[in-house]
DNA sequence: CGCGACGTTGATTTGCCTCAACGATTGTGG
DNA sequence: CCACAATCGTTGAGGCAAATCAACGTCGCG
């Protein structure tokens, strides 16, 4: 048993697993350990790995043209953050399908927020799906994964705390 | 040979099919024609299926609180317009992994176009990328797609032919 | 302590929406 | 075959949500 066992577990809640799976797995995983601030991927660099976080948070992200960042999504214990291109070929593809099928309709869900809802409605319907994100990040990153300056959601959180 | 031969060919495009996989498929696969307008799903209904467009054009789309559509989706001939809850359940897997894969990265794509570019390039984006689509879709649609009025469209295209 | 990271606040600007009115085109029933 | 409606696109006026810019407050930390 490895510091591993999360993984598994939570592969097994999705898929029956064999042992010839869980072999083949282990050959192709390791575990990374990140420092705050570094990058799983530098600069410029395809990302050539699935991975699933055991311990921390990940943020997915990307500069525009004008130079300021953008949050794609979040990643706690328990979540997958995706390049989706290179590991997934050659493994046994029933592992990823729920999974990627589960970050696609979350991501179609949030196009639809994002042009349906005004700032202040996307800030409360995150904080409800991800309570424990909100209390984790900054609210900087928080705002730019909502698609607002980060000014714009400090006065969206002042305003929701008169509303009370 | 039936008319579903765009399908297998499709299908045969992105991963290998054996008789019995063809077999299965053609027990779960039905073809339905619909009038312009019309519904795939009724409303209020869950939707059972994936669909893939022999011919014609679809349009996945929500109505938000305010009773305003927004497209979530279109799919022209050879595109799947896709439930994903219902019909994946016990068929291969494989078939849609791939297919499933790349929805999610256009609509990652989507996501971070959305919050990081003004309408004027997100329309010159989809032009780009869908020229078919520009000359096949009526304007207000591919506005509702793009998260902008029509009227606001109108304008932004007035402005690019200024640009010339 | 002093510096950097983060949050807040106010003033100003702007991208885009809403509303309303008006063409242009197509379809349709009398 | 024409009148009429329906659908779609355009244009302009006005308004609002959110961005930008600038300044300041605060906290943790080397």
């Amino acid at each position: 048993m490895s510091d591993l066992a999360p993984l598994f577990d939570h592969l097994r809640n999705h898929v029956p697993l064999t042992e010839a799976d869980e072999a083949l797995l282990r050959e192709r995983v390791g575990i990374r350990r990140y420092r705050k601030g570094q990058f799983v991927t530098q600069h410029g660099d395809v990302c050539r790995h699935e991975s699933f976080v055991l311990q921390g948070c990940l943020q997915q992200f990307f500069t525009d043209a004008d130079g300021n960042d953008h949050v794609v999504m979040f990643a706690t214990e328990g979540w997958w953050i995706a390049d989706l291109e290179s590991f997934l070929n050659g493994t046994p593809a029933r592992f990823f399908r729920l999974i990627i099928q589960r970050a696609y309709i979350a991501s179609q869900r949030r196009v639809v927020e994002n042009v349906s809802m005004p700032a202040k409605e996307r800030y409360q319907a995150f904080a409800e799906r991800y309570p424990l994100l909100i209390q984790r990040l900054p609210q900087y990153r928080i705002a730019s994964y909502l698609g607002m300056s980060r000014e714009f959601l400090s006065k969206v959180r002042k305003q929701l705390l008169e509303d009370l």
